[in-house]
DNA sequence: TTCCAGGACCGGG
DNA sequence: CCCGGTCATGGA
């Protein structure tokens, strides 16, 4: 599979903090796992090349090959103090991860950090996920709810999170929560339902909304982007999300990805020198 | 040693 | 509603 596209770059998608099962080559290629399946995807003069064995559809669904990033990203850009974000992380492509995947996933994520989240996900992959082989590439694809389901998680050592885990594995088990009847409620009744899992507040909840439902108008807020608002656009957290929907344009999800991966980039914990409310442009590329 | 990490829960005010 | 303390774990 061939992928020619402007606005999808590997490093930007893969290294953006919304998904944990991609590692990067020496070569600067990708590989990594989703629903089951491997691929590895390099850059070369005509595109990205995705070597995979699964069917084309699933990573034009997975990629959100069909959604026009460049119209978006130029909406954004509108937004003058957003726009140098909106350039810097303008390869940024928003995942539509396995629904399953993505909940426990950012279970584990809670007060935790990035490289521990992909240990803590890659173990449980390991230790309950099947084994598969693509060439000769030994992979494990994240475990079902049933594999999960009455056994002791306790060897990936994710700590406080472990019962929350269990309670979301038995929620979605019991069909009380599914991808399907989520996708048929608004936004904020996802969202309500979301949080009735324990351990699943109002951030973990948007962010399986936005990387696995592919609800855009949602904005996570995590100690990065809180603190990039109240940085660039001055705003309290209880400000942020009336804002986010009233000058993103529906967009608010990605306009939030591009400003995690910038302050995460720059490493922006602070003010930078002399520049109290637009982010530095010539930090970009 | 202390602090922090893509937070959530619980109690009390 | 908002606030502070607490919850495992490991890296800086």
């Amino acid at each position: 599979m061939l992928i020619s596209n402007e606005y999808f770059n590997l490093f930007q998608t893969f290294e953006c903090g919304q998904c944990f099962r991609w590692n990067a080559n020496a070569d600067g290629s990708y590989s990594g796992t989703a629903g089951g399946f491997f691929a590895k995807l390099s850059c070369g003069s005509s595109g990205i090349v995705l070597q995979s064995n699964a069917p084309d559809s699933f990573w034009q669904d997975y990629f959100d090959l069909s959604r026009d990033y460049c119209s978006v990203n130029s909406t954004l850009s509108r937004n003058h103090i957003l726009a140098p974000a909106a350039r810097f992380g303008k390869g940024i492509r928003i995942l539509r991860q396995p629904f399953f995947e993505c909940l426990i996933s950012f279970i584990i994520s809670q007060n935790n950090n990035i490289s521990r989240i992909k240990k803590i996900v890659e173990s449980l992959c390991f230790n309950f996920g099947t084994a598969h082989r693509f060439g000769n590439i030994q992979y494990y694809a994240f475990p079902t709810p049933e594999q999960l389901h009455g056994r002791d998680l306790s060897v990936i050592k994710c700590g406080f999170r472990l019962r929350y885990i269990n309670d979301a594995v038995s929620r979605v088990l019991s069909g009380e929560i599914s991808y399907e009847h989520l996708s048929s409620l608004s936004s904020d009744d996802a969202r309500v339902k979301l949080k009735t899992i324990c351990g699943v507040g109002s951030k973990v909840a948007d962010c399986v909304l936005l990387f696995s439902l592919g609800r855009f108008d949602v904005f996570p807020k995590d100690v990065w982007v809180k603190r990039t608002m109240k940085l660039v656009f001055n705003l309290e957290e209880n400000e942020i999300d009336t804002f986010a929907a009233s000058n993103f344009a529906g967009y608010a999800g990605l306009a939030q990805q591009y400003l995690f991966f910038y302050a995460r980039e720059n490493d922006l914990k602070s003010i930078p020198a002399e520049s109290s409310c637009v982010l530095s442009p010539n930090l970009s590329d």
